[in-house]
DNA sequence: TCTGGGGTCCTAGGACCC
DNA sequence: TCTGGGGTCCTAGGACCC
């Protein structure tokens, strides 16, 4: 197996430095109340996303701020996926600017001559920064190319793999968070060869049985290198962080604007587009507790009238109003059913 | 200092059925 | 009337990813 990880630098940062010239070079950041992609030249300051916009540009007059312009990415990511394409159909998106590709037997035993290409030609098509890693399973790949970064590549060989694979830190495993990574840093395990004589059985009473397996599998070197071509989106949605506010109003205009966006991105996506039965909202207080309220609609439908009504009840739910802290952000997720059905065969 | 504005997947437990 | 074993579907809640 020959697999490709193809990962845009910096991405937003980078689609407005390519958009905008002034941009260039300079440390910028994209940002609302709180900077959601920093430029790697404002990286190097220091500033990385999560920090609150107002304490960037205090304490760097310096640095540019723009506003996030989600339908410039989208525009972007096609473009990127259709370079991706080029070089084979299986093609895996992680997010809307990383993918898994594999390219075994298309590569012509020169997988970094490949990847060289695939990085060309997204720069000069696309005009934007794309690092790719090469492994046999899905990790090594993904590990290569965060090791590539910035705007570079990183080929994992078979010899390198032998080496590298058994020092792996657990928390450097991709999957692998906090809370799990806690529960084997506790059972005595730091890094993979630590799973060596561990079986399934043994491993489960420390993770959840999906976790127990993937880690053995990862011990053994027969980790994931499937790459799966997308289904149907699952849920579509919109959120939008605010300066801290108690003012019912304010929130729930927010809301409003979510909901407007959130609907016109589930028309965009099917023909005739797929209904939610249920809505999900959430808020998130300036103490950094987010709550979350699901509720059904009576039937499922992408009528305004319908989702809003519904969403400002789930909105009181959450208790916004009266329990003193100020909200930082809202928004809402609308889950859509699997495809209803396949379009007919064509007649004979 | 643990976020933005997006997403996916897993698990537990309840409802319901035979 | 109660118990039991087994299955499926749905939802809530988390963990994790960029």
């Amino acid at each position: 197996m020959v697999l490709l990880h193809a990962d845009a630098d910096a991405f937003f940062a980078s689609v407005e430095q390519r958009d905008d010239p002034r941009l260039r070079g300079r440390p910028m950041v994209v940002a609302h109340e709180v900077v959601a992609c920093p430029s790697y030249e404002a990286r190097a300051l220091g500033i990385h996303a999560g920090m609150a916009t107002r304490m960037v540009t205090r304490r760097w007059p310096e640095v540019l701020v723009v506003g996030y312009r989600g339908e410039a990415y989208e525009e972007a990511s096609r473009a990127l996926f259709e370079v991706f394409h080029r070089y084979t159909p299986l093609v895996e998106p992680g997010s809307i600017e990383e993918a898994f590709l594999d390219v075994t037997d298309r590569d012509r035993g020169d997988p970094a001559g490949m990847a060289a290409a695939l990085r060309r030609t997204a720069r000069a098509e696309v005009g934007l920064p794309v690092s790719v890693g090469v492994g046999r399973t899905k990790l090594m790949a993904k590990l290569a190319s965060r090791r590539a970064k910035p705007d570079g590549l990183v080929v994992v060989d078979p010899d390198t793999e032998a080496r590298v694979r058994p020092r792996l830190h657990l928390d450097d495993l991709w999957g692998v968070g906090p809370t799990t990574y806690e529960k084997l840093h506790a059972a005595g395990l730091f890094v993979v060869s630590d799973l060596y004589g561990w079986d399934e059985e043994r491993l489960k009473g420390v993770v959840s049985t999906a976790m127990a397996r993937r880690l053995l599998s990862i011990a053994a070197g027969t980790d994931d290198a499937t790459v799966r071509l997308p289904g149907p989106r699952r849920s579509v949605s919109a959120t939008r962080s605010l300066p801290a506010t108690r003012t019912r109003s304010k929130v729930a205009a927010v809301l409003d604007e979510c909901i407007g966006r959130a609907v016109q991105r589930v028309t965009g996506l099917d023909d005739p587009p797929r209904l939610p039965a249920r809505v999900e909202v959430v808020v998130r207080y300036d103490d950094g507790v987010q709550v979350l309220q699901r509720g059904a609609l009576s039937v499922p439908t992408l009528d305004l009238g319908a989702l809003t009504a519904l969403s400002h009840d789930l909105l009181d739910r959450t208790g916004f109003e009266w329990d003193g802290r100020g909200v930082t952000m809202v928004g809402l997720t609308l889950p859509l059913p699997v495809a209803p059905t396949a379009p007919p065969a064509p007649t004979p």
